[in-house]
DNA sequence: GTCTATAACTTGATAGAC
DNA sequence: GTCTATCAAGTTATAGAC
């Protein structure tokens, strides 16, 4: 593995652990074992090295996260939940030190860095792309006026204030719950064919 | 005010903007005009100030949060549904610059400060109570086999994923989309076995 | 492309006078 | 209980040799 891989590959581990301003570049240096000189040449800023995380998690999100469980699952429903329990798998595995990363960066740092904030918003796009498309692969199960952008993004939605529970109160129970609330909500949907009520307008 | 108090109240308001990582004890002290002695009189270390904010918050849960909702609405769902309104108000006044304050210093200090976490997940457990409460109120109109508390939490997942969304895309969108998906969830298991509810409009 | 050394600065925390 | 002055350590970033 190349010199500039090695540290974008140890700076995505240590932000996932640390958070990025809790993570100095002496402790990513130190970790990758490369010389100070070399992180600057290939990364004039630590800041540069952290957009360069936020786009490797833009690539890694097929092949790591979604290709996996679509490879084991293939109704198009279960698959949005086979997402979900990898997230759980990793909770556990993890032991709660590590959340979703995407959500960490995104609350430390939406404020602050605007760039790594726009890349942070298509990291979100591109996981609920992917539930978006298990959706309309199952649109027949589904009622016809219900938006498949606007589920696919109360999916996301859900798991990341899961993820986020489970990691504060150090227990699988909050995600469990959101999972299982997630699965009735669904099932009520499937279910009936009834009329999606639109929520009221949004009060100005 | 008193020295002590009005440090907590400025790095409450700073931990809220910045995090807590990225606040510098300086800045505290000169926001708050104070001077470093009387900082270290009250607390010993940064951290205890940190406990002493998170403390802050749980008594400032009912008066700012959940009372002034309760003040002008009465019919326990709606009263759900009000203090949500209520953080959609808050992205929009403070322009997606400040989120829930629990949800951030979760996120941030989770796996590094074993005491914050703890307060963290007391302050969670306060606004779960909270929702819980008004279920129990409306317990009539859930199906018999709904869980108050799961289903509350099950609205705190929905809000702190919400609140995350929306601050990364600096849209309203996710946040109103979210409180739809979760609204259309309520009407059907409120419709699910009992009556109409009066206490709102139909949706149209 | 990589190394060593270090500049310029900020951090949390402390000591002692008053 | 508050002030001033200061500490040691850590931060990001740079310069120049190889």
């Amino acid at each position: 593995m190349d010199t500039r891989e090695k540290l974008i590959e140890t700076a995505r581990n240590l932000f996932l652990q640390n958070g990025y301003g809790n993570t100095g570049v002496a402790q990513i240096l130190k970790t990758a074992d490369v010389g100070s000189g070399s992180l600057y040449h290939f990364f004039p800023t630590k800041e540069d090295l952290l957009l360069a995380v936020l786009h490797k998690y833009k690539e890694l999100l097929h092949p790591m996260v979604i290709q996996p469980v679509f490879d084991r699952v293939t109704d198009p429903i279960e698959r949005i939940f086979g997402v979900l329990d990898g997230y759980r798998q990793m909770l556990v595995m993890m032991q709660f030190s590590m959340g979703c990363p995407i959500g960490n960066l995104a609350l430390e740092l939406s404020n602050s860095h605007p760039a790594a904030r726009q890349l942070l918003a298509e990291n979100f796009t591109g996981w609920r792309l992917a539930i978006e498309k298990c959706l309309n692969d199952a649109a027949d199960r589904l009622p016809e006026n219900v938006s498949a952008e606007g589920l696919a993004q109360f999916v996301l939605t859900t798991m990341e204030g899961a993820v986020m529970l489970a990691r504060t109160y150090r227990n699988l129970e909050p995600y469990n719950n959101a999972v299982s609330q997630l699965r009735d909500y669904f099932d009520r949907l499937l279910k009936d064919g009834t009329e999606w009520s639109e929520a009221r307008p949004a009060p100005t």
